[in-house]
DNA sequence: CAAAGATACATAGAATTATGATGTATGTCA
DNA sequence: TGACATACATCATAATTCTATGTATCTTTG
């Protein structure tokens, strides 16, 4: 898989947890491949999260007990799911929150001219 | 001066150098204490630039061409302008429009839902 | 059937960049 | 005179993403 964000790799930091947290969400239960996919494909290819973001990003969030991880065979292959704690929802709205309104900020800062 | 972004440090990264240039784009020439404080305005003393941030930062793009400097005494004080370079007057428009189509993509994938 | 490419996980090292802490010094106002 | 604002600067640290690399299976296609 090669992955590529468009964008200057620095302005999507602080938001790749806030992306993960806000598909998780939204759909119960996603293992990691399927989060990569989802963010490409609703970015239009512009986000491409890569692996050595990803994968240590959801440790961080099992971790920080935001997700729990379900550990799944498929075949001979290996599949975790991950799904939001009480806590992981709390944490997603007010993640989300914040880049909305850092990005209304941000607007009055560099467009309001 | 104590500074503080109300913001996860992190959401800030790629977007700093991209305020200075645009500032700098609509003033002329400004020195950084003033940058500090006209950013820490604009956005309602939501966005507030580091001394350790700024400084640094502006050097690089003295550094990187991006812009000039000229170097005032204002009494027995140093006070040190800065100015758009044709080349930081390119790169200023790439950012800004890299910003605006990153916040809309990342509008897509966080609030379309 | 073999090769290519997609699926699916993982980690180590490098790079970037903002911050906190600290330092120096002058100007202003109560 | 003391507090606070102005005005510059740098260093060590922290946080986060990327590149590169590794392992292994499944699927599609020539």
């Amino acid at each position: 898989m090669y992955l590529c964000s468009m964008y200057s790799k620095e302005l999507l930091k602080g938001t790749i947890s806030a992306i993960i947290l806000k598909l998780l969400a939204e759909n119960e239960k996603m293992y990691g491949y399927q989060i990569a996919r989802k963010v490409k494909e609703l970015s239009d290819n512009k986000i491409m999260i890569k692996e050595g973001s990803l994968y240590p990003a959801l440790h961080k969030l099992k971790e920080d007990g935001l997700v729990t991880v379900e550990t799944v065979n498929i075949g001979k292959r290996v599949r975790r799911y991950y799904s939001l704690t009480p806590a992981g929802v709390i944490v997603q709205k007010e993640k989300v929150t914040e880049i909305e309104d850092f990005i209304t900020t941000l607007g009055n800062v560099l467009f309001k001219s």
